[in-house]
DNA sequence: TATTGTTATACTCTATAACTATA
DNA sequence: TATAGTTATAGAGTATAACAATA
């Protein structure tokens, strides 16, 4: 019988995981080296300024995180001064987030590093091939919901 | 002065990250479930099956991982019965790592999975785009080394 | 009964440093 | 001095379950 011929460089899941660890890598220098944060908190941050005021369940969803690493990254954020809770009239176990005047301030600046970084690699891979990724990622994690 | 624009749902480190995750969950359940593995065991299974003897520091290079994660997941893999360690007679501190026999029914059992999974991924893709995607992930992986 | 959010627990992963044996 | 590999430790990520408050 023959060797089954399997090519792990070409495996589309080691694939990903490299090309991801590798960009994150590169990234977390803007909010963990500068910044000191988690990568959880900063996706929790970069929700709360995308998007304004949502509840914890509203992040978790958004941002494909447990709802136990939000928890946590919210009462990290809020120990700093950059978020705030708000209670919420229609149900009082939920609570509006968001972000203070300080908390606003830094979602700038890493929202500015992050387009930055962004274009520094769609420059790498030329505009055309980057927009091709994106849209094949999209559908992947589309696909994977499924 | 104007709001920075930033897009999270199109920034491709975050693209790539759900992507690789949504992925490796998947394929996961073939070595964690089934076998128990971690993923390092896994791809330390997967580059002596792929590529015959190594030593511990060529599996680091060519899988980047860490030496400590190799180290135990080595020490693993042999008090499964699926791993030998053979001296090298040019460097004492070295040690030529191969399979067993059973390690290597083990790897051709997952390798068949791989390779079914691989074409799962690239027919909801579809064969062009998938070989796009590969291609682009292995220039960002390459750019990134430098 | 179900859901929001917190806390506890455990395992994996990542990263660093200290250590040994050898080069 | 440098390298191969092991061990220890700590922080971060992932996953589950138990729990309180509310719906």
């Amino acid at each position: 019988m023959a060797e089954t011929q399997f090519d792990l460089e070409g495996f589309l899941p080691y694939l990903l995981n490299q090309a991801a660890e590798a960009a994150g890598r590169e990234f977390a220098a803007a909010y963990r080296g500068r910044y000191g944060m988690t990568r959880t908190q900063w996706r929790v941050l970069a929700h709360l300024g995308r998007f304004g005021a949502l509840t914890a369940t509203e992040i978790c969803r958004r941002a494909m995180e447990e709802k136990t690493g939000v928890s946590r990254a919210v009462q990290a954020l809020e120990e700093r001064g950059w978020l705030v809770r708000d209670a919420l009239a229609e149900d009082r176990r939920a609570e509006a987030l968001s972000l203070t005047p300080a908390g606003h301030d830094a979602y700038q600046a890493l929202a500015a590093e992050a387009i930055r970084f962004d274009a520094l690699l769609r420059s790498r891979l030329g505009e055309e091939r980057a927009a091709g990724l994106a849209e094949v990622l999209t559908a992947l994690i589309g696909a994977a919901r499924d």
